[in-house]
DNA sequence: AAGGTGACCGGCC
DNA sequence: TGGCCGGCCACCT
């Protein structure tokens, strides 16, 4: 309605939406939801939406990771590992910082 | 209004 | 996989 939307865009929204819909013990990486939204070239804008994701509570960031496997955003978790937490406590295995069989945990946003 | 930034990705060595 | 560079697009100051 209107088009007072406080902060938040429906940019932002759409990839909270995409990143609720990963399942647990599952993870994926930003240009995989980039490229669902129909924009594989901006999966940095993924990443900064994500940023903005504290202030929202049912988007598992944690399971959103680099193309790598790697946690590059356990940086900006609170504490140190607790993005690795999370994800080792639904299953999935991270080493260094890096997820374990990544391939075997990746899920691919499916609409 | 313009510039800088960023939780990235893909290509190349 | 690792390092470097360019591209890309929205957000922030």
């Amino acid at each position: 309605m209107s088009k007072k939307e406080t902060h938040t865009d429906n940019f932002f929204e759409r990839v909270y939406e995409i990143v609720r819909l990963i399942p647990e013990g599952k993870v994926t990486s930003y240009g995989a939801i980039a490229k669902a939204l129909g924009a594989a070239r901006s999966a940095r804008m993924v990443g900064w939406a994500m940023n903005a994701s504290h202030n929202m509570e049912d988007v598992p960031a944690h399971r959103v990771v680099n193309r790598k496997g790697l946690l590059s955003g356990k940086h900006h978790f609170e504490g140190t590992n607790l993005m690795q937490q999370l994800l080792e406590n639904e299953g999935i295995k991270v080493k260094d910082n890096q997820i374990v069989d990544f391939e075997q945990h990746f899920w691919e946003p499916d609409f």
